[in-house]
DNA sequence: TTATTAGGTTAGTCTAGACTAACTATGTCA
DNA sequence: TGACATAGTTAGTCTAGACTAACCTAATAA
């Protein structure tokens, strides 16, 4: 997991702008996430590579359903870490920053453990 | 905090190893962390020119005050978060694991309110 | 006395992932 | 038609942090 943070960050985003905008392209991307164009192009190139988004010939980004998976499951764990830090007092800005960073850490094992903790206190 | 996981890492196994052991030298941590004697020693170079480690003449590795007092932060981060993760029910290696990681990732805020959980809860 | 072993360093390579500079291609406007 | 703006790509650079190969030095053993 280690290996693929950046992809991951890349695919998470997609994931989130997707949900709102109809179209997504690289320049969007570069922009919302504060990198230059060139690093946002030779990184989608690696996600198409591995098959976790198609680029469209007007440049519209979707993931895959490879990549959806992926997605969806870095996205709820970082939902999932950001709240409980919320519960434990942080402030918000701080527990999505360090969600952000975590949720490329915490194995699957964890992940499960802290969900069950969290779904447990939900009701 | 982001650009120094690998002296982090160091400074907390030197830590850990000077606790049990009454000389460490930079073969010594090689061996400990399975890394090659060039990456040591870079690494601990680094770690010198910084000021959180002296080595003497004989090769011993000691900590400064500047490196037991990040070392010990690390560390403390270690130990709480690899506890709060077997507390979910975590298996130690996995919380063990998870912490390595985790613990370079987690900002002051974020480990401060984890520390009063845990505080709580133990006592 | 010479050979070997242990510990450490230097030099150079590799990878991921950011960057800038410079290019291409396309679309719009005067 | 020509000029500029927008979007994307390619090439090359940089950094951290691992690696191997090759070296130095000192201690020990035959």
């Amino acid at each position: 997991m280690n290996k693929f943070k950046s992809s991951e960050d890349y695919l998470e985003r997609i994931y989130i702008l997707r949900k709102t905008n109809k179209s997504l392209r690289a320049i969007d991307l570069a922009q919302d996430m504060g990198y230059s164009k060139p690093s946002v192009s030779v990184a989608l190139k690696k996600l198409k590579s591995h098959g976790f988004i198609t680029v469209d010939e007007n440049g519209n980004i979707e993931l895959t359903n490879k990549g959806l998976s992926l997605a969806s499951y870095v996205y709820e764990k970082h939902e999932i870490i950001s709240t409980c830090l919320m519960m434990l007092g942080v402030s918000e800005i701080t527990a999505l920053e360090d969600a952000c960073k975590i949720e490329h850490d915490l194995s699957d094992e964890s992940f499960d453990a802290l969900k069950a903790y969290y779904q447990k206190l939900k009701g």
